[in-house]
DNA sequence: CTTGAAATAGGTATCGATAACATAGCAGAT
DNA sequence: ATCTGCTATGTTATCGATACCTATTTCAAG
């Protein structure tokens, strides 16, 4: 430990070395003008021979921003995030920025939190899934300036930019679906409301579509297709059993059709089933499911994008909706 | 932007406000003890009352270190990862200390520019994903004497410390449970060699168990169940037909068991599937799925505990090697 | 051979917080 | 009454890099 301060160089270790001032040495090494092309390549070699390392931290302080950007998401267990979190990376990083991860685990508290302290390194942008945070965080952020892009879901009121879908749209889009098809006794199998507020509003969706009551089995379980199995479980046991059901999500959906298979049912003759995301799994599933096409990778784009215009000063569309596509699967046909 | 300087609060405009010196409101706000309880709260409240934000710039610099964890992982579409980090995290936070995360996509490249790019924010520890590192990200860390752990896989000569499984040995164990159930012509589905190390050490230990060659079939695809899809059903082309197939893992394990179905092959009965990892989809599968169950979680604990432990001076064991666990399934019994 | 703009280089103050050291005040011991 | 030893607080130097300003040098144009 108490040799790691000596064995690290500084700038001005590098400027003694190659005999040039500091602010030399620092043009030189960020490739900025003002420095002869000899120089530069004289500086650059001492600097690697003396295994120089910029302290980012010096950086950010005399510059009062640094170029992290913050991203918070709910889970990493769902591919969803994954691939809106590949989309926004890509962007950033090209753009030269770098980013840090948080799971929030669908608790505001745990959001606030880090937000908080991420906020103490003065980053350069902030992003944050879904629209609904704590006031305290909104506060927070408004305060602090930090252009902040909210993902996943939209509003008209975002807390500065938002790029998402509109999911009770989306929720509604699959219940027409259905009842065009003549489903009459539809179901629904999620988590405890509340948790998932994006989950919720697409129930709200798929229940505006029909006139008739949409149950709802709502199981709280760490595995998502252990809970899709559970939840459709109990939908069968019931009189009169549902003839279609909406899912939380791919994984709670393929519990489901598990949960028909287990009980030998078949589907979709005895009932339906609808899925959303179109996650990689349902591309080898024996009975391709229906469900809504989500546009993660493109999510995450757009709006790594429209953060780093926010950054430069250019201030983009505050609320991108992007459109969703039905997949009409074999899980759905009336006989 | 003009309007964020002015705005945002510094030590010494609590200080001032609150008519102490700056290293008083620094140790109240610190915790630190020697100020009088009256006077911390007093300088607390006038801190939230100017909305004061630390900037963890200042503090990194001048203590020479930051409370940044950087964690390095191949990728976040795999519930392996998910685990790991969530357990690490877990511990990590818990001691105070904030975590910045990468996925390198299995490229080297990739990984050392980013453990490059961290460096520079001279951070308290490291994380890396595997023992296979290029040289060049092995020379940078060991020159910047940041606490470096690595997990997942285990090597008797790690960078700093490391905390895994025994991929090879686990391998093994596969190859010869499945050899003392009789199977006879034993074929791998994964992906392109090099590309995940892990893989290829536990198609080793796989190979070690038999006395004949084990095919391989190998396949680069994004998504992983379609991989598996893609493989078996090349295995099941050729002829004589495997009579068990170890796949890279679980989802490509999902994905050869559906190939099975497609081609009307019954499993275990015309050819047993043996997977890695035990993800949570196999809790929903109609045939319980044969296959190594690795302990995600307790890795990310027990190594985010012993670099804890490590970066505050104490060296804990340079190689820590857990146990998994044979899940002996249905998908592997010779009728 | 000037002249002056452009290119190149250096000097110094500064970002915001903390470590390290210094001091004031006060209780209890001698 | 003086000293010792706390606790509570203040002072100063410093971390490493960059912004901003100043000082050279270079070289084409007159």
């Amino acid at each position: 430990m108490a040799s790691r301060k000596s064995d690290q160089s500084t700038l001005r270790d590098v400027a003694k070395a190659a005999n040039v001032s500091m602010m030399t040495v620092s043009r030189a090494l960020r490739g900025i003008e003002g420095v002869s092309e000899a120089k530069r390549i004289s500086i650059q070699k001492t600097a690697k021979r003396l295994n120089y390392v910029l302290n980012s931290n010096a950086r950010s302080l005399v510059s009062t921003n640094s170029d992290i950007i913050g991203i918070s998401l709910p889970t990493l267990y769902n591919d969803v995030f994954a691939g809106v979190l590949d989309g926004m990376r890509h962007t950033f990083e090209h753009a030269g920025f770098a980013t840090v991860l948080d799971t929030t685990k669908y608790n505001q508290k745990v959001e606030q939190d880090w937000v908080e302290r991420i906020l103490t390194w003065r980053p350069a942008g902030m992003v944050l899934t879904g629209t609904d945070h704590s006031p305290k965080l909104r506060a927070a952020l408004e305060q602090s300036n930090v252009p902040t892009l909210e993902i996943w879901d939209v509003t008209d009121s975002p807390i500065d930019i938002c790029v998402g879908i509109n999911h009770r749209q989306a929720g509604l889009m699959a219940g027409n679906y259905a009842r065009k098809l003549g489903y009459r006794n539809p179901a629904f199998v999620g988590e405890p409301r509340g948790l998932d507020k994006r989950a919720d509003k697409r129930l709200l969706g798929f229940r505006e579509a029909f006139d008739v009551p949409v149950q709802a089995e709502r199981i709280r379980n760490e595995n998502a297709y252990v809970a899709g199995f559970t939840g459709m479980s109990q939908h069968l046991n019931r009189n009169p059993r549902p003839d279609i059901v909406f899912f939380l999500n791919d994984h709670f959906a393929l519990g489901g059709m598990m949960a028909c298979r287990a009980a030998g049912l078949d589907c979709p003759r005895d009932v339906g089933l609808f899925g959303f995301n179109a996650l990689d799994v349902t591309a080898v599933l024996p009975v391709q499911l229906s469900t809504v096409k989500t546009p993660r990778r493109l999510i995450g784009i757009t709006g790594a994008r429209n953060l780093l215009a926010r950054i430069d000063g250019i201030l983009p569309e505050r609320t991108v909706s992007l459109p969703v596509e039905l997949i009409e699967g074999e899980t759905t046909r009336l006989q």
